[in-house]
DNA sequence: TAACTTTACTTGCATTATGCAAGTATTCTG
DNA sequence: CAGAATACTTGCATAATGCAAGTAAAGTTA
């Protein structure tokens, strides 16, 4: 790992605790990434924001090491790693939603979306909360991943 | 200010914009405070987490410049400031509150909350985040505040 | 009213984390 | 088998943070 990360200073707040784990610039980018079909590390490094590879690394070891993120083989790859959320990482999706819809509001001029999400960002949060985890679910029965956590409602 | 943050990439996704404000360890620590009731800058240093006094000018200052925060003069003193959330601040109670329930469940072992809030979180989400707001809205009146979003949907 | 304390900061310096370019070890592809 | 792709790691410069100390104005106490 690029880093220790000594400094936390243990506070038994829930929030503290909450952002012990995905309280820096990069790690809920990635998580974005794997809420909406991203699966591969050049993906992630594909994203808008440029993440550089020995952050992207150190980010998704973490993020396994709390359980939120594990990894299968490609089934027509032996090196190459699909990356895909468990069930407590695609709950983070009740985080990053609001936070999607604040800078909606609140940042409206600078926000693009592709028009495909601002569309289903339409039917509603929950909705759109619904379809994401589902089509998450067809990915996982697709790859064999047994998809407990489906309907998560935190 | 303590930093340029210059390497903000510019994307144009609503979730890194959104990060841009509070994607860092101690912003939302900070949003936590003035939600729950602090409002000087001693008492934000005073929470557990053990934030220094340089960043916290400096988280303070960004959050003003973004418009989350604003502050009055202590009505008893020339030389206590008084901080406090605008409507575009208290919206991140949607953005707080999911992942204070996220660590709630996931890492709840860990986590320790004083039994006042551990009660009115027992009345569910809504509820929780209505009464808080309530709260505020309350300080505002007294404090001359035109007390503007109390009614914050997102 | 002089001395002490409080408040809201700033400054300086050491330590950590990040950005960037480059390198590496497998694995696949033509 | 040569070259490209994938998932990393390494090294080094730069930026952010932690910590201790300092400061200026205001308030409090003797």
């Amino acid at each position: 790992m690029v880093s220790k990360k000594e400094h936390q200073a243990h506070s038994h707040c829930p929030l503290a605790l909450g952002l012990d784990i995905v309280g820096d610039h990069w790690t809920l980018l990635i998580v974005r990434d794997l809420l909406f079909g991203k699966h591969e590390f050049k993906e992630f490094l594909e994203s808008d924001e440029g993440i550089s590879s020995n952050i992207l690394s150190d980010r998704l070891a973490r993020l396994q090491a709390q359980t939120v993120v594990q990894w299968i083989h490609h089934p027509q790859s032996k090196k190459r790693k699909l990356y895909y959320l468990t069930g407590k990482g695609k709950e983070l999706i009740h985080v990053v939603v609001p936070l999607v819809r604040w800078s909606l509001k609140h940042r409206q001029g600078e926000v693009q979306i592709p028009a495909q999400r601002a569309a289903a960002l339409q039917q509603g949060p929950e909705q759109f909360i619904r379809s994401t985890l589902q089509a998450l679910a067809e990915w996982e029965s697709a790859h064999g991943i047994d998809a407990m956590g489906t309907h998560t409602r935190l």
